[in-house]
Order: C-alpha cells, then structure tokens, then sequence
DNA sequence: GACACGTGGCT
DNA sequence: TAGCCAAGTGT
C-alpha cells in the first residue's frame, strides 16, 4: 500500500486550497454550531451530525445545549436524561458514548477537554473523523478529517478508485486530506471540504459550473464524476419481530427500560420480546409472561405497527395483557415502571416504540382522562 | 473486515 | 413508491 500522495504536488494543492476557502468564505451555510468555538458545543455537533443530516440536528443540538450546558452539566446528568434528550435523533450509542466522554473528560482531564486529535481518540465516540473534526475546528489543529463528503469530494478530485471500506482506499483518501489540511485555517478547510460535498459536490448530479475547483478535478476533466464514488453494498435488512405488552392499569401502562447495549439501547419501551415472524399470540403472550416474570393474561392483538431501520425491518404486534399480579422488576429488563402517557411523554423512547405507543393509546386502551 | 446501530429527507 | 443517503463508531 503506498501513502505518498504523488498527485498532490505543491501547485495542485495551492490550486484546491485557495479557491476552497476562498469559496468557503463566500458560500457557507450560517449553521448555529459555526457561530460558537467552545469545544464542547462543537464536539455535540459534530456527534449529532454523524449519519444525521443538517435539518434534522439543528433544533436537537439547541434543546441539548440549554438541557446541558456545558460538559460539567452533561456529566452530572442521569444518563436517563441524556437519552431523553436524544429521543428521536437515532443511534443512541452516540448519547451514552457522549455522556461517558463528558464524565472522563471531567474527571481525568479536570472538565478541560483535550486539544490533539491523537488525545480526543481515547475517549468513548471519538473516531478518526470526529477526532479530526474538534482538533481541527475548536483547537485549530492540522487534523485531517475522512467523512462521506470528503471522500466523495477527493474520489472525485483525484480519481480515487475502489470501494466505500477498501483499506487502500481509505488509507489513499486519509492521506490526501491530511496533506491538503496543512496550512492556515485547517478548521475552516475541512468544513469547506464537507460544505463542498454537501452543497455542490452532490452525490447525485453534482454542481459542477459552480465549483470552485473545477480546473483542478481529475473526475471533470475525464467525464467520471457520475461513477464516482461507487455506491456503498448493501446488506439487506433482517427482520426482527417484537411482542409488545400492553398492560392497563389505572390510567397507566407498564413500561420497561432495555439493556444498555444493542438495539435502543437504554431506551424504554412497552416491554418488548422476540418473538418468530408468524407466531401465535399465545406464545407470545407465554414469552412476555417469561420475561416479566409474572403470570399473565392476553386480551387479543390491539395491532401491528411495521417501521424499516437500515439493516432491520421491524415488525412490533401489540399484545393487549392483564394479570394478577403487577410486576415491578424483572431480570429481563433494567427496570419497570408504571407510567401515565403524559410521563411516558418525557422518556427516551424510540421513535418506533413511540408510534407503537401512539397506536395502542389510539385503540383507547386507557380511560379517556388519562389521554 | 463485516456487521450492528435509527431516523427522516429526497428522488 | 421503495430505495438511497447523511458531518461514523464500536465490536
């Protein structure tokens, strides 16, 4: 494998760094994390926008900021909090990760993040990218960063052949950012270089009379932006099918918090068990009651709510149950607690087992007053 | 290296 | 519409 970057002579970087700031400068979007440079407001950015658009980030990154101001704050928080405040937003390994790097960073670095890329890996949710992208961005480190944008904007640029994972092709691409990042501004470059991909450098007919780089792009100049980057293979999603128990009580339902690892994890739920894709109620009903340790009744499917995740497609039957007994712990879970839908309310729940909720309180499964 | 891990927007 | 995609990390 070879690292040197041969196509990255000194006149073909000054040739893409200038007129990439210069057009930086121009064109950038006003993002509300571009108007701070404390560290920690960056950091939260740069996590919630892993694998998350721009849109999406925006009103959470501001409710998290005024939940936990600071890192002191967020490491103070129950991680229950923590991941209410991420309901919603998706892969929520991101929120414990974070909430564990707030408590690090406060006790073994005295609440003061550190400045190097190479220090910002040891924490939990820092990976080469968001390492490069804080070092870079907050500390003004010559950091090189690697993201979906960048990749397809230097594939491009420089014609860098092979697939999203390919070793050499990562190694090929880290290399050229992190040759192109040296110079003024490394925090501002590598934003130009994201910003590029995400407005103009487009996956899908890309701007290209309007970049500003034209004259330097390998893939322009011999017709290929179109089949470069090649897609990313696919697996095809494997089914997962869930037993939800819906059991009144009161103007309440059980709900229970799920492991912290895996699948939502942390998260609460109506308490939920796999079940085969075709199989009976009564197994399932036998299933929760295994799980929730109590002897249990069902009262027939209240309905199937159906959501597709990227690698899983989630089918979740809601099982209306009774039973003699109100369990208030199980092993199977991290904790059970009886809630009205209003305490429900401020959980962290995923957005399936949110529309799983909404629909079992749609069948009127609760008396009228509690909804 | 392959796979697990969510969600909403866009075409 | 169904599929593709997005400022990746952990195991």
């Amino acid at each position: 494998m070879t690292l040197d970057v041969p196509a990255l002579d000194a006149g073909r970087l000054a040739a893409i760094r200038a007129p990439l700031l210069a057009w930086y400068d121009r064109q950038k979007r006003d993002l509300p994390w571009r108007r701070t440079k404390e560290p920690y407001a960056i950091w939260l950015s740069e996590v919630m926008l892993q694998q998350t658009q721009v849109s999406t980030v925006i009103p959470y990154w501001e409710r998290f900021l005024a939940r936990f101001p600071s890192v002191q704050a967020l490491a103070a928080a129950p991680l229950e909090d923590v991941l209410a405040a991420w309901k919603g937003l998706g892969y929520y390994s991101r929120a414990r990760n974070l909430h564990r790097a707030a408590q690090e960073v406060t006790a073994q670095f005295g609440g003061r993040f550190p400045s190097t890329a190479k220090a910002l890996l040891t924490l939990p949710g820092f990976g080469r990218y968001t390492a490069g992208a804080v070092a870079s961005i907050a500390f003004g480190e010559e950091a090189p960063l690697v993201d979906g944008n960048v990749a397809r904007v230097l594939s491009r640029l420089f014609v860098v052949e092979g697939l999203p994972g390919d070793r050499a092709r990562e190694a090929r691409l880290w290399a050229l950012a992190g040759a192109l990042v040296k110079g003024e501004r490394p925090g501002d470059f590598n934003q130009a270089l994201m910003e590029h991909g995400a407005t103009v450098c487009r996956p899908e007919r890309p701007l290209c009379l309007l970049c500003p780089v034209r004259e330097a792009c390998l893939a322009y100049q011999t017709g290929r932006t179109a089949e470069l980057p090649p897609a990313k293979v696919r697996a095809t999603p494997k089914l997962l099918t869930l037993a939800l128990a819906v059991w009144p009580h009161g103007d309440t339902l059980l709900f229970a918090r799920r492991a912290e690892k895996g699948l939502f994890g942390g998260l609460w739920e109506l308490p939920a068990v796999e079940v085969a894709p075709g199989a009976p109620e009564a197994e399932a009903a036998t299933r929760l009651s295994e799980a929730l340790e109590v002897p249990l009744t069902a009262q027939g499917v209240l309905g199937t709510v159906k959501r597709q995740l990227t690698h899983r497609a989630l089918t979740l039957h809601l099982l209306r149950v009774t039973g003699p007994q109100r369990p208030s712990r199980a092993a199977a879970f991290h904790e059970l607690r009886w809630c009205t839908p209003a305490q429900a309310s401020e959980l962290g729940m995923s957005t399936a087992m949110q529309r799983a909720l909404d629909a079992a309180l749609a069948k009127g499964v609760l008396p009228d007053v509690a909804r």
